[in-house]
DNA sequence: TTGTACGCGTTATCAA
DNA sequence: TTGATAACGCGTACAA
């Protein structure tokens, strides 16, 4: 159909290695070669041909990327800033993007590392992956290099980019028991997500350290905005209620304060409530949603980076932790305060 | 490095074309040596090479999707439920999804249509295309075929989706007109997109058939929050304030709100106020956002459609228009209401 | 500086 | 039912 460097050659009649070197600016031909071929190749419309070029070369220049369904289910979540920063930084490097669904049947009967050799991908940036899944083996003894944010798995060729949650947590702490607060509540995220446990750890290592832990106030969220509605009823209906609660995402938290509100509570005055994530939405809620911020962009950048740096063989970390900050808006209230 | 036929075939001491028919379970192998063939297949780890088979076969079974970088700065935008519904829509046809970015410099050189050629891409899904934009002569003459989201250009090869713009308006008008608004603003997007152009459009015709349209009450905003924000602000500053205001998109609906909020404005009462896409943003803001909801995953997954039917051969339409919806949330008044 | 010859891994054609 | 051979479009030793 389209025009190969063999139409050129013909039309020239010159060889295709001559083509092939002139197109590539190989410094073994002569400038004046150059010329007449990629004005021919202009005329003939001649586009390369990236598939061939990759057979030949055995080089695909392609990163996968593994986007779970379940996860897209809230579409202002966080996926979407790790894609727009794995985009930038690949094409940045002359790299291809390929994503993938994980909710096509493709992947029940075809593992991401078999997605991902067929296509002779060269690394693979994976979020979302739970402590259950069944490809986890798999992942560690990949001969891949794979990229997972948020989910530290051990392997050889595994990278980690996440940001530091227990920082995270103890930032929202101590903000919380500054402002008095010492019956603290926390809506954890599911328990198959790491950052779960981390999150957990960190906030339970908090309070007991300070003789302030209560087992009785962690409840099992899923991350979703209805179990934090679903919670936040719960703690409405506790004897002794909390004064704040911890929510290990934003979107519990806005589901929480959903209910409270519903519940005539006002807040910060009758309950704090902090968040984690910044999504856009914290934002516009009200009171403004204090929240741990992470910085999504950024993450998908250093995945990608990661990635890169091990396949041009420069060295680089194997794990990136960045750094959270705390975004104070109006959800926190001393305890003592009057209602403002 | 990993096995191909040819050492399958080896290893069994038959031809690669034996292998080759029995991996793709042709009919004219018998099904013993089918048997053998994977076994052996399974042994040695083999994994089909797609790209070969792709050189070979001649066509790449992928297609390219376009992200515009600044459409994507703010990220609980519109796109990614495009992404989403392209992705899972090609992926459950067995057509690998190719993403790019173009705030990298790779489209300061070269076209998204050179881009697409170079990678044998089958089709390609544009969005947040501007009406400026420098490559639109070139698509309008694609030999590619591609899905256009929210702009419509003449061409033989491209097909077109969008949301019903002007029922989209009409519903949120007839809406705002039974509360009693005559006085109606508008914050529209920037001129470069033309929903822009069709959401004015049926703005002034709704209005001028009711002798109410006028000129001075539109303003020029961009989409973005900012934008809402500012103009909110230049609307209060007006002697004769509208009664209502309808945003083109929720992110200035919610930046306005933002202007009346902080100069003391109690909403819906002293201002009514609608918004355009149902970003989740919208629930969580107060009061509930109203607004005309597009289903951008839908969109995505017909864009997808269009371009898998027509590669299929499939006759299907050129153009896909869905019906909005009118989410009626709190942030609309009667205009002679006592404040609730 | 240019060209010849081969190979990348696979499918397809045709003959055995 | 199986196999030999060519071909897809390109890059690269190596020779000229």
């Amino acid at each position: 159909m389209t025009a190969t460097i063999k139409d050129i050659a013909k039309r020239l009649g010159i060889s295709v290695t001559a083509v092939s070197k002139a197109l590539n600016d190989k410094d073994d031909i002569s400038d004046q070669l150059k010329i007449r071929v990629k004005k021919v190749a202009e005329e003939l419309d001649y586009s390369a041909n990236t598939i061939a070029k990759r057979l030949v070369t055995n080089k695909s220049n392609t990163l996968g990327v593994f986007m779970f369904s379940r996860v897209s289910q809230k579409l202002d979540s966080f996926v979407f800033q790790f894609i727009a920063g794995i985009l930038e930084e690949a094409n940045k490097n002359d790299y291809d993007i390929l994503l993938f669904s994980t909710d096509s049947d493709l992947l029940n009967e075809k593992s991401y590392i078999k997605l991902c050799k067929e296509r002779r991908v060269e690394g693979a940036v994976l979020f979302g992956v739970r402590l259950d899944d069944p490809h986890i083996d798999e992942l560690k003894s990949s001969p891949l290099p794979i990229s997972i944010i948020d989910t530290d798995i051990e392997g050889k060729n595994i990278y980690y980019v996440s940001t530091d949650n227990r920082t995270g947590v103890n930032k929202a702490m101590d903000y919380l028991w500054r402002l008095g607060h010492r019956r603290i509540a926390m809506i954890n995220g599911h328990e198959k997500a790491q950052v779960s446990k981390f999150r957990y750890n960190a906030f339970r290592q908090y309070l007991r350290e300070r003789d302030s832990f209560e087992s009785g106030l962690v409840f099992p969220g899923d991350f979703s905005q209805e179990s934090g509605y679903y919670w936040g009823r719960e703690i409405l209906k506790m004897e002794q209620r909390p004064t704040a609660v911890f929510a290990a995402s934003d979107l519990m938290a806005l589901g929480a304060i959903q209910a409270f509100k519903e519940a005539g509570l006002h807040l910060p005055h009758d309950m704090s409530i902090i968040g984690f994530d910044n999504l856009s939405s914290s934002e516009f809620v009200e009171p403004g949603l204090t929240t741990v911020s992470q910085d999504g962009i950024k993450m998908g950048k250093e995945a990608a980076k990661l990635l890169l740096d091990r396949i041009a063989g420069r060295g680089s970390e194997q794990k990136v932790v960045l750094q959270p900050e705390l975004i104070i808006r109006d959800s926190c209230q001393s305890i003592n305060q009057e209602r403002g």
